[in-house]
DNA sequence: TTTATATTTCGTCAGTGAACGAAATGGAGT
DNA sequence: ACTCCATTTCGTTCACTGACGAAATATAAA
C-alpha cells in the first residue's frame, strides 16, 4: 500500500501534532498537561494523540487514573526512529514551541489537572 | 510561523506526490509523462507539481514548448536537501513505485505527449 | 456505592484537499 | 495570423480533517 508511506507524513502535517511531540521530548505528559498547554478540548487533544499513537510516534502508558504518552522508545519503523532521535532539525523551536516547553518544565501536574 | 514547519510535510503526505518525487529522481520529466504514468488529468498533475514547486523539492526549467520538473539541485532548507538525499530511505519502492520507474525509464517522451 | 476526574467516543460543523472538465494562457511551427 | 499542443487557472464536487460539546467509560477516593 502506496498510502502507508505517506501516514507519518501526515502525523506530522498538523502544528498541534508538532507541538506535542517536542513537549513529549521534554517529558512523559498527561493528555490534561497537554490539553492545558495547547488550549483545546480534551476531546481534540485525544484525537490528536490517537493519530500520533497509531503512526507510531508515541506510547501510551496508563497509570491508574491517568494516562502518561511518551516518546516511543522503540518506533516500529526507522523512518521514525530517525526523525525522533534528530527532533530538533525536523521541528525547529519558534516563539509557540518555546513557550509551550517553558509551561511544560514550568508547571505543577497536579495542579493544572484536577481543579 | 508554526504552520511552516508542517509545509514540508503536507507536501508529503500524498500518494501521487510520493511517487512523482521517485520518478523525478530517475530523471527530469514534462508534465505531460508524469499525467501519462500516473493517469490523472493534466489539471490534476499541474496542482502536485505546483505544491512540490512551492514546499522547494522540484524546480521548474521550461524548453520552449515544455516545461521540464527536476528535483531542486539546491533546495531552500537543510530539511529537504536531507530528505531528497536519501529518498529511497523516505520512500520506499513498493509494486506501484517499481512499476511507475520501469515506464519512465522506458518510454520514448515524444512519443506519450503529442499524440 | 457514590462522587469526582481523566480520557475516549460520538455527532456535527466548517475548512481543506484532491479530483475532474472546461476555459484560458503561452510558445512553436505553418 | 492561425493552429496545435503543453500547462495553468477556474469552478465544482466529494471525501477527509480538525474543532467543539455532550455523553460514555474507567479508575480513585470518599
Amino acid at each position: 500500500m502506496i498510502e502507508d508511506k505517506t501516514k507519518i507524513f501526515k502525523a506530522l502535517s498538523d502544528p498541534n501534532r508538532l507541538r506535542i511531540l517536542k513537549m513529549l521530548q521534554v517529558k512523559p505528559l498527561y493528555a490534561c498537561e497537554i490539553k492545558e498547554v495547547l488550549d483545546l478540548a480534551g476531546s481534540t487533544v485525544s484525537k490528536h494523540l490517537t493519530i500520533l499513537k497509531e503512526s507510531g510516534f508515541i506510547i501510551v502508558v496508563k497509570e491508574g487514573k491517568w494516562i502518561n504518552f511518551r516518546i516511543n522508545p522503540s518506533p516500529p519503523e526507522q523512518r521514525i526512529s530517525s526523525i525522533l532521535s534528530s527532533l530538533d532539525f525536523w521541528i525547529g523551536d519558534n516563539d509557540i514551541i518555546i513557550n509551550d516547553l517553558k509551561k511544560v518544565s514550568k508547571v505543577d501536574r497536579f495542579k493544572i489537572c484536577a481543579k
